[in-house]
DNA sequence: TATTGTTATACTCTATAACTATA
DNA sequence: TATAGTTATAGAGTATAACAATA
């Protein structure tokens, strides 16, 4: 059966929801001297690597916004930026010690305070929300990026509609 | 079973992706001249009302944020402050005509587009994630406030430990 | 004294535009 | 021409601090 326009509301403000009660468990315990935009690009970096634009893609942030932070980053050491032998106006983004041990640092306490948030839930509960959070979240980037693409190319196959309008 | 921490730290990763992609759905289609945190003072005024205060501590914003949105929105003619008759330092807020309007404008567009979105989902999968997402933000809002409160009042009933520190 | 709300100021995160340098 | 990255600037959203008016 199809999804109930109700049940589509219904988890929009869950999202909102659960979106500023994050906002609130991050001010509550912003524990580092690293910002969580920061934190993101020394993770995507250590999955990742290689490029700054293939960070930055992966982080779905803009060009300058990962400039700015990388630069942040390597002055404190975290990171380090490496010319890139096959092409002279790339560059070849890795962590530092410091950063590895900044980044498991985070890690480490962020996942021993949700531990301790999910102290009534079972393992099952945990694994089905992460799951649950991941189909959605796939579902909302590919669906998204079916709905752009068409604009970014010149081609514009079908020309299709800005779906929300009818 | 308890949540195993691999678990709960592929849950984080989980969250900030859906939030990163959360932020490129909204970027793509930003439709209205109403702000994401301005669409949810008008959400929260809809449901709940009253004074200031009290939409304030629904939204988790301080005072003077949702002082500055309420200003924004009254100038644009869709909330309306009344003083409270009960206290004369507080205010009522309620949606005008145009603000019902318009609410009802966001939230149709929104629904219509996750809709369209979750189109290769079933109902009962969709309510799975919206619950799943509500038990998740219910236990973080519970456990932050369990753990942020002793330190509101004056009381530190057991001297609870940063939880995160072991 | 405590609370309601406002104003002033600053911080974080982000984007677009304009630029340099390579390809 | 197009791409990798930087710098400059702006905007949205938020917070804390200091204030006014009322309780």
């Amino acid at each position: 059966m199809a999804v109930e326009p109700q049940t589509a509301r219904a988890l929009i403000h869950s999202v909102f929801d659960l979106q500023r009660t994050l906002r609130c468990v991050a001010h509550e315990h912003k524990s580092t001297n690293v910002g969580s935009a920061e934190a993101g690009v020394l993770r995507m970096i250590s999955e990742v690597g290689g490029r700054a634009v293939h960070i930055a893609e992966k982080l779905s942030v803009s060009a300058p916004v990962l400039s700015r932070h990388v630069a942040e980053l390597e002055e404190r050491g975290l990171v380090a930026r490496t010319p890139d032998p096959e092409d002279r106006r790339a560059q070849l983004l890795e962590l530092t010690e410091a950063g590895k041990a900044k980044l498991a640092e985070i890690e480490e306490a962020r996942t021993a305070l949700l531990l301790d948030f999910l102290a009534g839930w079972d393992e099952e509960e945990a694994a089905a929300c992460g799951d649950s959070i991941r189909r959605l979240t796939d579902t909302l980037r590919t669906a998204g990026h079916r709905a752009a693409a068409p604009l970014v190319h010149g081609r514009d196959p079908q020309k299709e509609e800005p779906l929300a309008a009818r």
